[in-house]
DNA sequence: AGGCTATTGATAATGATTGTCAAAACCACG
DNA sequence: CGTGGTTTTGACAATCATTATCAATAGCCT
């Protein structure tokens, strides 16, 4: 059975609170500079578990670091994230659902699933790297 | 100065010589295998150059591997991945980048890349599955 | 409240990747 | 064909994120 205890709860508002993606490593410092006294294996276990239970998207990092975050829906979605600061958008992409299945299924494949996210630079840092 | 040593000669080749991604512990191996003595290092270094100079692509497999591929086409190109066997197809994906760009510049953002993988089960391991 | 069991957390273990550095290999050049 | 200066190699240690271990703790049901 599934217990409730105020380290997932932490956890999970941990992300709420946090824009963007978020290393686990990073998360468990962040707590634990408000003083929560939470242990860091706790933390990797309730992010995959809210990453399972889709309460959380998770994906890897350039250089291979697994990454969090919480997402305001639910269903399947993709992400624009500004490679310089972070923001991150969550993105619908319904012809790429599309294309995926078909590319996939030209070639025989079956049970696709699909890695799709795109990295640019938001508005903001475009502006700030025309400087 | 870049020197040539029978050792990239022969990452160079044992990749060229495998089908889909495959780890740079795989690839060190399958070269000991062969009775090559390179060092595990030597392998590491030799991909990363190799794929700085886009003789080969790279990619994160779900649970954080790196992934090499000898890629026959220099241009932009995803790719179509069994789960299972590692069997890839090269794939365009024009509707994607099209897609890529609309979503980002409608969200302000520029310098749009963007990655885009398709991770199934190819038909024969398929048909191995179903069993 | 009591008991059963899931969860926690400190720490060890794992596993991929990168750093270190002396020895060996490469490449002009004479 | 040697020689010298540099690059590259490779065995091994170091690093870093993540996962496993396991006794102690804390939830939840009755």
């Amino acid at each position: 059975m599934k217990r409730n205890t105020w380290q997932r709860e932490a956890v999970r508002e941990a992300l709420d609170g946090t824009d963007g993606f978020i290393s686990a490593q990073a998360l468990h410092s962040s707590l634990h500079a408000t003083g929560s006294p939470i242990g860091l294996a706790t933390v990797y276990r309730a992010l995959s578990d809210l990453s399972e239970q889709g309460e959380a998207d998770s994906l890897q990092s350039p250089d291979g670091e697994s990454l969090y975050r919480a997402c305001s829906t639910t269903g399947h979605h993709h992400h624009l994230i500004c490679r310089n600061c972070g923001l991150t958008v969550e993105i619908g992409a319904e012809p790429v659902e599309t294309w995926a299945q078909q590319v996939a299924s030209e070639h025989g494949f079956t049970q696709a699933a699909h890695v799709v996210d795109v990295f640019g630079l938001c508005a903001n840092c475009t502006r700030l790297a025309a400087v």
